[in-house]
DNA sequence: TCTTAATGTGTTAGAGGTACATAATGTACC
DNA sequence: GGTACATTATGTACCTCTAACACATTAAGA
C-alpha cells in the first residue's frame, strides 16, 4: 500500500474511483423537540429489510457538490421545513459493517427546534416525534449516534445559551427550568435556578404575564437579542478555575 | 434527486460507484508533544505543487476495509511507531474545496505522546516537531484543524486526566504545572495549582526525588495506575452544578 | 371568604477558589 | 565554610459561589 496518498497529485489520481474513494458519506440528524414536558426526537420508520419494524434517524447522503455542513441543513429543511435552525456537528461514526448495504461513513449533527413552530410541516407521515426517554433501540448504530448526541446537548446547555431554540418566543421561568429538567433528567431547585438565570443576564423580562394557566400566572420573558457572552469573569479567571 | 437513498437496498445499489460514492474520507492526526517547556505538533512538509513549502498534519485516506477510528492509530504507528496512544476525535471537514485534488472529507484526531519515549521513532526525516505558537499558517484547512484540535484539547484537560500522556512517567509537581501552562498559555498560581492537583487525587507520591537539577530537587510523582473516576460529588450535585 | 397551588424573594451555612506569606532545602559563588 | 539566592513545600485569610431552606404574594376555584 502506498503510504501518502494525499501528497501527490498523481497518486490521487491513481486511486481515485479505484480503491480508495468508494466510500459512502452520510449526515444523520437527531433532532430536538420539547414537547409535553418532554425531550423528543425526530424518527422515521425504516424500511430497509435489515430493520423492519424498527425506526431511524433522519439521514441522507452528502452529495459530491455540497458542503459537507450544508448536507443536515437540506435534510432539515426537506423534512420540517425549518430553516435558520440551530444545528451542530458531534461525531462521525466509521464503523466497517454500521450500514448492511455497503460502506456508509455517517456524521451525526443534533439540532434544536420549536415544535410549536407555525412553520413547522413535517411532510411525509412516517416522520414522529418520540420521547427519548422512551427509546430503546433503533436502526443502525443510531441508539448509539442518539446517546452521543444527547450527551452532547446535556454539555452544551450548560455552557451556552441554546434551549432556547427547542422553546416558543415567550416563556415562563417555569417553563424554562421545566426544560433544562426534561434534557438533563434530574430536579432542580426553583429558587436557584431563577438565581443563576438571572444572572447569566440571558433574558428581557417582557413585563407581561401567563394567561389561561389554572394557577397564579408567571411572568414572560423572551431571550435578550444580539446576545453577546458577558463572562462575570476575566479571561485570566475563567481559565484559572477551569484547569486542572 | 431521490429522497431516501439510505433506506432502500436497491437505491443504494444504483448509487454506488456512480454519482454518490464519489467522495474521499481521509483521516488528520493532530499529534500533541511537549518539550522545552513547549507545546509542539508534528508536522510533514507538503509536497503538494499548491502548498510548496508548507507544512501540513500527519493523515492518510480511510482504507475501504478499516474502520474509521482505526485509520489515526494506524497513522500513528506508521509515523512515529508508536502504540497505545491517546486518541480522540475531534471533528469532520468537508467543505468542497478544502483539497485541490478533488473531494476529500477529512476527520480530524488529535493525539497525545511522550516525546522522551524511547520508542519514539520518527520514520521520516521530513517530519518535525513545531512549536504550536509559531505556527500561523499550514497547508489545505490544517491551521483550522490545528485550532480546532487545540480548543477541544484546552477543554478536556480540565475535565480528564490526560495530559499525563505528554508526560513521562515520573515528573514533579513543576513540571505538571510548566506543562498546563503550555497548553493553557497563561501563568498559574504555584500554591494553587498544586492544592487543586493533590485534591483530584490523580498523583502517587513516589518518595523520590528530582536529581541534576541546578536547585532544590522536588519530589517526584506518578499517575496512579487503574484511575476511577472519582467524584467528590453525587452525580446529582454534578448536574446541579453543571446546570445553566 | 377561605383553601390551594403556584410564583416571587431572601437568608444562612458550607465548600471551593484566589491571593498572599512564610519556612525549608539545595546550589552557586565568594 | 559561609552567605546569598532560587526553588520547593505548606499554611492562612478573604471572597465568591452554591445548596438547602422559609416565608410572603398572587390568582383560581370551591
Amino acid at each position: 500500500m502506498p503510504k501518502r496518498l494525499l501528497l501527490k497529485n498523481a497518486e490521487i489520481e491513481k486511486a481515485t474511483h479505484s480503491e480508495y474513494f468508494n466510500i459512502g458519506l452520510s449526515v444523520d440528524c437527531v433532532i430536538f423537540g420539547y414537547e409535553d414536558k418532554q425531550l423528543k426526537v425526530l424518527l422515521i420508520e425504516s424500511d430497509l429489510e435489515e430493520f423492519r419494524g424498527m425506526y431511524s434517524l433522519l439521514g441522507d447522503l452528502v452529495r459530491p457538490s455540497e458542503d459537507l455542513d450544508e448536507a443536515p441543513y437540506r435534510v432539515l429543511i426537506d423534512r420540517t421545513g425549518l430553516k435558520d435552525v440551530y444545528l451542530e456537528q458531534v461525531h462521525t461514526f466509521g464503523g466497517l459493517n454500521r450500514h448492511p448495504s455497503g460502506r456508509v461513513v455517517t456524521t451525526a449533527y443534533y439540532s434544536l427546534i420549536d415544535v410549536q413552530h407555525h412553520e413547522l410541516q413535517i411532510t411525509e407521515h412516517e416522520v414522529h416525534w418520540h420521547a427519548v426517554n422512551d427509546i430503546k433501540n433503533l436502526a443502525f448504530d443510531h441508539k448509539l449516534i442518539l446517546d452521543t448526541c444527547l450527551a452532547r446537548l446535556r454539555q452544551q446547555v450548560m455552557e451556552e445559551p441554546i434551549v432556547f431554540n427547542l422553546l416558543q418566543e415567550k416563556f415562563s421561568l417555569r417553563q424554562l427550568q421545566d426544560l433544562y429538567e426534561a434534557i438533563l433528567g434530574i430536579e432542580l431547585d426553583r429558587r436557584n435556578f431563577r438565581k443563576r438565570i438571572t444572572l447569566k443576564n440571558w433574558l428581557v423580562d417582557l413585563n407581561e404575564m401567563e394567561e389561561d394557566v389554572p394557577h397564579r400566572p408567571g411572568k414572560l420573558y423572551k431571550l435578550r437579542t444580539q446576545l453577546r457572552r458577558e463572562y462575570r469573569m476575566s479571561d485570566k479567571q475563567r481559565m484559572q478555575k477551569l484547569v486542572v
